[in-house]
DNA sequence: GTAATGTCTTTTATCGTGAAAAAACATTTT
DNA sequence: AAAATGTTTTTTCACGATAAAAGACATTAC
């Protein structure tokens, strides 16, 4: 099979949503750019549209003939990269009950079921390991970590590090810096976040995400910046597992951003360093309670079923 | 040529060396923790070793013949293994100049210029991408991001706010734990190299490594730890590639590091943080002035052969 | 002459394959 | 019966091969 065209795919139902906009589509290298993807692939999305009769395609002219049909699209399971279907399954199988720290990975069998190549596998895993939940042995199989309670806690440790620094950065900003503008902006999305929140909370993650990285990005530090990805994988999976009380914490986060903002804004270190220790207490809080007492680490032995295996 | 059998090769040269203390081995199970292998491996040796007349072996008799001579030894080239030639290998090439920020990395000229597979060069970038130095653009090439002066203190800066909050933590550790004796066995290794600096001066990199994951330990927190590989790293080719005033840095660096053990012991957390400091800043002095200035980072264009292309 | 299109080449992503090494299972020895 | 040895199976590691995608070069259009 060699290599999914996925990122054509993906990049056609981009384009297709391009077309309810315009009557006709820019040059190539211009609409590369825009769906960031190279020539090649432009090309292959242009000449299926013509095919389908979405277009007419003359050298320059790019003429829309009629509006993409739900039918135009490409299955959105066929968009997907490779490692995103790996790090999916992967995370299903971590989450899950059953998933004992101390328990071995088979990166042959883990292959197996999500149906790929073991280079895959281990190309995943080598870029995991970084979130600290997963370590290899010499010549051997990797072991789980688990997502344990300490694991938790030692995340937590460093991004309040990072980020009681990064705030501190950001509020030192000279007045003329772009990231006030930015800042605003997303002040401006929070507050239509929090009077809508009945039927938006579960786009808050999201902003959330957004929020924070542009804290982080006044450290102007790469190491600071890139462990943002950490926590915003930990995140983004325990959002999805913990579903709890979803609306309310939501609801607190915002008003504790909203809070965090006013404190940049004002440049005073001392509100800006409570504001932030509040917020990212009770983000701490949050991620803790989610975490059920049995999930603690503990040795685990024998051997299991599946891609799991007590060591 | 599918896989080496450098592990093998390894762990048959470490054998060796054991035979010099012994008239016969342990147990195939025993020998296999002895040198970190598996049984499977620790059967080739045992086979090689009867067969080159070095050893009897008669089951659970393995009576040493012959002491071991130099021409029994495999060469030491071939007991490295894939990762670490690669590394070496990349590493040189990002060393020597005109490897400028902003470059791209071409994973197949790569290969083919060590000589290894595609797949080998592709897991060691994505293992070597957590240290900062290269990033990689979707769908795409690698892009160098340079050992420059910006790097360095980027490094330097969470390396810093790591080993003050470790140092700390060391500090606060009861007095029956097991650090303290640690403590004392590494200041002695300390004060047996101050004496002998003369001659010994290059041996303390490794000392120095030591000495800073003990603490580092202390903070009970694994992305503490495992940042220390990212250090570990640096230095390492750091003092490979800069010699300059060698022993005269060490020489400083230990006494440094006996005042920061003497802290360390008086428990004293203020005079703790006041020695940490004032290590980690002439540290950071020392990797500073090792980066000459024209390694700035600066977009570098067109097209250069060999590995690194400008992009 | 700049910027697009058309064509060709190179590189990346992924797989199947086979040898090295680990691990599991069976048998013997103490 | 505990621990070693002998044997077989499984897994990891690394390669070459191939399609997707990117990139480079040549040609045409404005």
């Amino acid at each position: 099979m060699s290599k999914s065209n996925n990122v054509y795919k993906d990049a056609f139902n981009r384009c297709l949503r391009l077309l309810d906009e315009t009557q006709s589509l820019p040059s190539e290298p211009e609409l590369g750019t825009l769906l960031g993807v190279s020539r090649t692939t432009v090309r292959s999305i242009l000449s299926r549209m013509e095919e389908t009769g979405l277009i007419a395609w003359n050298k320059r002219n790019k003429t829309v003939l009629r509006a993409p049909r739900p039918e135009d699209f490409f299955p959105e399971e066929e968009t997907d990269s490779l490692a995103e279907i790996i790090e999916r399954s992967f995370m299903r199988r971590l989450l899950a009950s059953g998933a004992e720290a101390g328990m071995q990975i088979n990166e042959l069998e883990l292959a197996r079921e999500i149906g790929v190549g073991t280079t895959s596998v281990r190309e995943f895993l080598i870029r995991f390991s970084r979130f600290g939940l997963i370590e290899k042995r010499r010549n051997s199989h990797w072991v789980l970590k688990g997502f344990t309670r300490a694991f938790a806690l030692e995340l937590t440790e460093i991004r309040e590090m990072f980020e009681l620094r990064s705030a501190a950065a950001f509020a030192a900003l000279p007045h003329d810096s772009a990231v006030w503008a930015d800042l605003d902006r997303l002040e401006v999305e929070h507050r239509q976040l929090a009077s809508d929140i009945a039927t938006r909370f579960n786009e808050f993650s999201e902003l959330d995400e957004r929020f924070h990285r542009l804290i982080h990005r006044a450290s102007h530090n790469r190491f600071i910046v890139d462990f943002y990805d950490v926590i915003a994988m930990i995140f983004h999976y325990h959002y999805q597992w913990n579903k709890a009380e979803e609306r309310q914490r939501n609801e607190v986060a915002i008003q504790e951003h909203l809070a965090y903002i006013a404190a940049l804004k004002s440049r005073d270190p001392a509100k800006v360093d409570a504001a932030c220790r509040k917020h990212l207490k009770s983000a701490r809080q949050t991620l803790l309670s989610s975490i059920p007492e049995g999930r603690q680490a503990q040795p685990a032995d024998g051997r299991l079923s599946g891609t799991f295996a007590r060591a």
